[in-house]
Formats: C-alpha cells, sequence, structure tokens
DNA sequence: GCCCGCATGTAACTGGTTACATGATTGT
DNA sequence: ACAATCATGTAACCAGTTACATGCGGGC
C-alpha cells in the first residue's frame, strides 16, 4: 500500500464530498478544512496526476477548456477507507508562541504581554467563526449524512479557541503579577 | 538578519539557561520544551556548527574526549533576543485526527469512536505530566527569573488537555447519538 | 568481551511551500 | 482595454526526519 500520504487523503476525502477541480480543491480545503488542514497547489496538481495514474479519480475535461472536473472512483473510495483507517501519523510539535514564552525572561514582560494578547485575539476570532459554522443553515439537507462528523471538528475548534481564551487570560494575570513582584523588588532596593 | 530560524532559537535559547553538549541539548529539548517543541540531531549539530562559526556560542572541548560543551557568548545572548522579537512563523495545521473525523462517513462509526478514545486517553496523560510538572520542587530557586515564564508554557499545556478531554466527551456522546438515530432510521425501515 | 548510553556528525530522502509561467473567462 | 479570478502546472528551494557510520566509557 506504499506510504500512507496524507495529501491523497485530503484530496480523495473532498473529492468525497463532490467532484471539483483543482482549483476549486484548493478553495474547499481552506474554506472547509482550513481550521485543521492546509494543502499548497504544489501538492495537490501532483497527488491529482497520481490518483488519475491510479485510477483513483477520473479527471472529466469540460466545464470550459482548459480545466477540468475530478471525481472520485470506486477504487478511489476504496482507497479513501483504507487511507483513513491508518494509524494518525503524529506531527512533532513547533509551537512558536510558547517558545517565545517559556524564553521569556529574555524578551521581556512587555512583549510577552502583547503576544498573549495576540494569541487572545486570534482565538477569540476563531471561536466566532465556528459559531458562524455552527449556525450556518446551509447544507441541512443536502450532506445530511457528513454533517454531525462535520461538526465534531468544528466542536474541537471551539474548544480549543475557548481554551486559549481561558489560558491567555490567565497568562495575562500571571504576567501583571510577575511585573508587580518586580516593582516590589526595585522598590525595597531603593 | 538572514532568516529567522526557529531551531537557531530554540537551541541558543536552552543554552541560555546552562551550557550542555549536543546530546544533552536534544534530551533538554526533548524533556522540558517536548509538549511545545521539537529538534532533531540532524538540525541540532549543524545548527550548533553555524552558531559556533558566527561566534554565538563557544565550544569547550572538555567533559571527555570527542565530546564538547556549547556555551552561549554575549553576542549569542543578544542573537536570542532579536529572534525572540521576530514575528512569530505560524505552522499550516495538519491534524490527522480531525482529517479522519471529518470523513467518518467512511471511516465508520466505530472507528472514529476509538480515534477519540485514543485521543482522550492521551490528553488524560498529557494532563497528569503537567500536573507532575508544576508540583515538581526542582529549581525552586535555580532559575527563580525563568520559572514563571516556565510555567505559562505549562499552564498552556493543561489548558489544552482539558479542552480535549472535555471535547472527546462530547464527541463520544455526539457519535452514540449517531449511532441511536442510525439504529432507529433501519428500525423504522425494517 | 559485550552491550548500553553518551556523543558527534553526515547523507539521503521527503514532505511541503513559494514563486513563477501560462492562459482562458468574466466583469467593468 | 484591462483587471480580477479561475485554472493548471513546474521548478527551486527549504526545513526537517531518518538512518547510518563512528567511537568512547562504564557496567555486567
Amino acid at each position: 500500500m506504499a506510504r500512507a500520504n496524507q495529501t491523497e487523503t485530503a484530496v480523495l476525502g473532498a473529492l468525497s464530498v463532490e467532484p471539483m477541480t483543482g482549483y476549486a480543491l484548493r478553495e474547499a480545503i481552506r474554506n472547509v478544512l482550513g481550521h485543521f488542514w492546509n494543502e499548497s497547489f504544489g501538492q495537490i496538481y501532483p497527488t491529482l496526476a497520481e490518483l488519475e495514474r491510479q485510477r483513483l479519480v477520473k479527471r472529466r475535461g469540460s466545464s470550459r477548456p482548459g480545466s477540468s472536473t475530478f471525481a472520485i472512483t470506486a477504487s478511489g473510495r476504496a482507497r479513501l477507507k483504507a487511507l483513513l483507517a491508518q494509524p494518525i501519523q503524529p506531527v512533532p510539535p513547533r509551537n512558536g508562541l510558547m517558545l517565545r514564552l517559556f524564553f521569556g525572561r529574555h524578551l521581556g514582560l512587555e512583549a510577552c504581554r502583547s503576544l498573549v494578547l495576540e494569541a487572545r485575539a486570534d482565538a477569540e476570532r476563531r471561536h466566532g467563526q465556528y459559531e458562524a459554522i455552527r449556525h450556518e443553515p446551509e447544507l441541512e439537507e443536502d450532506h445530511a449524512e457528513d454533517r454531525p462528523f462535520w461538526l465534531l471538528t468544528v466542536s474541537a475548534g471551539e474548544h480549543t479557541a475557548r481554551a486559549a481564551i481561558a489560558w491567555a487570560d490567565e497568562a495575562l494575570a500571571a504576567l501583571d503579577e510577575m511585573d508587580a513582584s518586580l516593582d516590589a523588588r526595585k522598590e525595597r532596593r531603593s
């Protein structure tokens, strides 16, 4: 079965919902899977070519000249199931915010504070987006089978965003306290 | 200033705490920054060589033959401050669990449930680790200046882990409900 | 004598991004 | 006419992992 190519999974998955062009595929991944997945053109087109070679998707040169719509085939669906069942390959963590905070003593309290504030605003924005998705009426009847699964990922986003906000508030309080105790130390010295 | 190499930041940061060998550096990053950062030997050694060339760290061939301890220099500290102040470069998200759940209809309810259970157990384990770190008395006096910053990252880990647990419970309930409504539909048809 | 842990490093590979080249279609 | 968007693809580059080669020192 060769190695599990995660891009293949995402592409086949998206095409299992509906056929589309490579361009639309990228847009769809961006808009719909955006909060937990990312693909670039440089990945999508070669992957589509490879999937076509393996008869897992079928190109239908249509819609307009120079563009083609890709549809998943029966064997493509089978392949998707197999790919989804493979073990998750964990991504090694690389959190730039935490790295900066960990060495925050060198960065300074003020810079830390603004980093945390930025993170908080970001989480707030994301949380709003998830709420919007949840209350979006689109596709109520279409994709009725898929929707509950999709909502699981939205819920995960909401929980994560809420946790980020709560952490940020706590962190801001802690930074204030560090500030205060630093002032106190200075006071005592003078 | 060339491009911001994140590995440089991590290495200089770790060496700002105390001098150590490349090997120890990797262990330290693993054990201490492990929940939000990762570096492999293949990154660390070339980075150390480059930092040495730029006089940002100083090699002291000591401890034993064939090994050398690296210490951060004054200009290394300055560089660290500059690196920390640079904008965070966001990592494009790639969450294998969410990808599988999103296409959960193809994967099947049972497989989804076990994925969520696994994720829950993982979060629980992480949460325990954070609690252990927090109540670890080590380095109370040493690194007193750094500790409050370090605790910020621990707190972030705790919040994230708790959120993951809460989400998992919600997701499991949702999966149960999907199961039930699927059964009901079957019932009606028979 | 042998294995394990410490230690350093390199080479090959991979997964991925970015930038570029190209062109059709649509709307203004 | 021109700009924006849709659309396809390639090439260059980069970050990072994995695997490998090598060797010392200490414990069994």
